[in-house]
DNA sequence: ATTGATTGCGATCACTGTTCGCAATCAAGT
DNA sequence: ACTTGATTGCGAACAGTGATCGCAATCAAT
């Protein structure tokens, strides 16, 4: 009977009335869910493990969940809500500079989210809020509404392809080393061939690369000016 | 003792001398894994169905890769193939966007590859040879080495997130009206609710937005403007 | 002809998401 | 007070996953 979509999450009530008090919570399953993605990936993040962290049998997390789809939903949603949305007179552009980097706190808590952003378009009450925000430093932009969703929609995508870029280099502190060095012995393996001059080139030069939230701030002040959304708009 | 490295396969010779001749090759391996994420997308990639496409058995394929990571590295470099990386006379933008224009045509037809490229820093010779061109193209430009790559990098970072939005709003021809409607239906029912004014006024605007393709180049153009690239560089 | 590396692969292991059926629980209806 | 019925928790099971092991078959080099 359950719908197998996983957007009904938001109109299904939590419990009705009857039965026995439910010993878990989906908020305390979500957690344990987000908790253990931060801890150890996305990828950690099973049904079994989730149960186990707090002390459930896996069948029992599906009186709560329809699906593991569903809970990666109200994961990210949630993790939505750590966005601060209060209100600001600063301009328009400068208020979604401020949501953006907000974002790109975010997915560096838990990095996990970043490519999750890009393929769903969560409906939840806090991505719904966060766009709600979003559209509303947008009041006094003449612009029609479908083009104020695209530039949001790009917002959050090209901060989501920076992050994901940042994290994938990265990639942590331990046996990354390792990897990077095996990577750079292939890249140098592969220079000696002769065949990227401009590769070997640009690795060549010095790496006094500005700060990557400088870089961070570069890129999307960018794009919004390009949006349409120079320094100063109208009257302001 | 083979190692878990996705990233030797690269050094690793497919076959050497001895042993009985192999029925099947990386090359083939690779393109039945292709066609079925074409097909039925990426999670239909599994080892066994690829084994049996091409009618073997399925622990015979860990004889020419390490692990299914390695194979969908192997798919990432293989349709970066499909690049035409002609030289060109073109001042480098151009260059650029006929690049990012290819890419997206590159992502389309095969839509599981968009996520892929933003989380691993393939380097394939396919890859290398994209990346090598692209910088090709930056060669007139000043602009310290490390700099470019960073241009480069989100350049199909930037297509790579446009194309995840565009395929997640059309999602397919088929049983996708449903999922949109259920979509629809949920946000009108927020609507109601009277917390969302922004959103509901942007969602009734005329949806007379301008055709997908004319969009991207505006996004792409847009950001390497601001990337140092303006419409005419230097002398040319 | 013998050697030894290499291929194909059935069987198996440890997982995964998900379903089923049953016992326990508790609110509502009589 | 007691029955009814919905709801929860959950052990067991199913189909599917990536990956490993060991063995037979093969073929180049000696």
């Amino acid at each position: 009977m359950a719908s197998h979509d996983p957007l009904d999450v938001w109109r299904r009530p939590e419990r009705s009335g009857v039965g026995p008090k439910p010993k878990h919570s989906r908020a305390a399953i979500v957690a344990a869910a987000i908790e253990i993605a931060d801890k150890d990936g996305m990828a950690a993040v099973s049904i079994r493990r989730v149960a186990a962290d707090i002390g459930a049998g896996a069948a029992s997390l599906y009186r709560h969940l329809n699906s593991h789809d569903e809970l990666v939903e109200l994961m990210v949603d949630t993790v939505g809500g750590e966005y601060d949305l209060g209100p600001s007179a600063e301009p328009p552009r400068a208020q979604l500079l401020n949501l953006a980097r907000q974002g790109r706190a975010i997915m560096h808590r838990h990095p996990w989210l970043a490519p999750l952003l890009l393929t769903r378009p969560s409906l939840g009450p806090n991505s719904l809020a966060y766009l709600e925000r979003a559209l509303a430093a947008l009041v006094t932009v003449d612009m029609p509404g479908p083009a104020k969703l695209q530039t949001v929609a790009m917002l959050t995508a090209i901060s989501s392809a920076f992050v994901q870029n940042e994290l994938a280099q990265s990639a942590g502190p331990g046996a990354i080393d390792h990897g990077n060095k095996e990577r750079l012995q292939h890249l140098s393996a592969a220079f000696q061939s002769g065949k990227y001059p401009h590769l070997a080139g640009a690795l060549a030069g010095h790496l006094e690369q500005q700060s990557p939230d400088e870089t961070f701030m570069g890129v999307i002040e960018n794009y919004l000016a390009g949006a349409g959304l120079p320094v100063s708009v109208g009257f302001d």
